[in-house]
DNA sequence: ACCTGAACACCGTTCAAGT
DNA sequence: ACCTGAACACCGTTCAAGT
């Protein structure tokens, strides 16, 4: 195959390649035939560019994944003021869905990713705490945020089981933020993670009672069944 | 490598290959590796066997994963009788959990198989036939037992989505139960099913709405947590 | 008729050789 | 210093050649 040029008038250089131009490619990938025909081989080539190309830009498939579910999150509608707590979450709640449909494969791949990192990305940390600041700003008490955070676990963002799984040990991430900053970037994510862990400063594990939030939710769900079927 | 006897004395055959082995097998792997480090040569290497023999006992991989899913289903508790249907849903719910968390990579498994197929294996139809059976003994009606399904939906296998897609179009899958089967093994699913059917007739589309019954369990949950704010 | 080794068309990623 | 082709160690699956 014949170059279209050799003058130094060169061919267009079709945009230089980016990060997010490797993301939006992927996503619109996997939207065509699902996460199994993604291949680094395959982005590389809907953008004209070599394999290799790609990896200055991401570092491995794993963390090309990362990128995609921030470009997912990033669909999802900013939160709107002066509408009340109820009304704020059932909307970013339905906008989160609309990502999803538009996404059928997302929610896999968020499932594999949340188990493989230690930690979410600061995009997905983001999405939680606006989504906290929400609970808090229609006057829920931290305890029952924290609560309400994991009874709608499944319909925030598609998972099924917890957002996040503790490091167990392994350690802190290397590409970890600094406390303060977390605190400055993510503020009720950080009162609701304080006030968890002082909760159970006698405990070994600093983390959620994962079997508690579990129940909590079931019951509530089953509360809520009960009383549509006394109701008739 | 030399074998260990050429005399009619074979070497020990390792039990027959069966489906189960290779399916236990494959659970087994992903329990101790992940689903990514799973492979057809590996489940053969572990066997003692040669790649190609796997697939007198499994057509290919996708296959494999529907029939791991099924040892999965398989290993939550049978309903318990005389007990109500709240204390029966919730001790099924949460021995599915237990199961879960002995497979964290089970969720992720079953979202892209209930993607991928058009309707669910026997073992899995016969899981939530089972589950719509104590709504129904408990006294729901039909069309609240149909709602109570959608919302416990994730709680019930993990699930975000909802569980199973419509065929889309796509024809009758070749491996369908005949409907006189289906009725008499999953009687309660058929009754669910004819019910939901009958209710949109005048629809183009004979399957749920999923947009009402996802709007319907975030309702019922956002009631439930402002019941428990007002409550204080 | 049954089984299986080699082969095919892929993968993600490394690395040394080019510019 | 930067970029990249070939290569490495894998995949799932086909198929023809063996018994």
């Amino acid at each position: 195959m014949e170059t279209t040029s050799q003058s130094d008038a060169a061919a267009p250089p079709r945009a230089p390649l980016t990060r997010k131009r490797v993301l939006d490619t992927a996503v619109a990938l996997a939207d065509e035939g699902g996460v199994d025909a993604l291949s680094m081989r395959r982005i590389a080539q809907a953008l004209g560019v070599v394999p290799m190309a790609l990896y200055k830009h991401v570092a491995n498939k794993n963390e090309l994944l990362d990128g995609m579910v921030d470009v997912l999150v990033g669909e999802i509608d900013p939160p709107v003021d002066g509408v009340g707590w109820r009304t704020a979450i059932r909307r970013r709640v339905l906008s989160a869905r609309r990502m999803l449909l538009r996404h059928p494969w997302a929610p896999a791949v968020i499932e594999t990713r949340a188990k493989a990192r230690a930690h979410p990305t600061p995009v997905m940390l983001a999405y939680l705490d606006s989504m906290i600041g929400i609970f808090r700003a229609g006057g829920f008490p931290v305890d029952l945020t924290h609560h309400a955070m994991h009874v709608m676990g499944s319909r925030l963002l598609g998972f099924s089981q917890e957002l996040f799984e503790e490091g167990s040990g392994r350690g802190p991430e290397p590409d970890a933020l600094p406390p303060e900053e977390m605190a400055a970037r993510f503020p009720h994510l950080t009162e609701l993670a304080t006030a968890v862990a002082h909760d159970r400063e006698s405990v070994v594990g600093s983390g959620c009672d994962d079997q508690f939030e579990f129940e909590f939710a079931l019951d509530l769900t089953l509360d809520g069944l009960d009383r549509l079927r006394a109701g008739g």
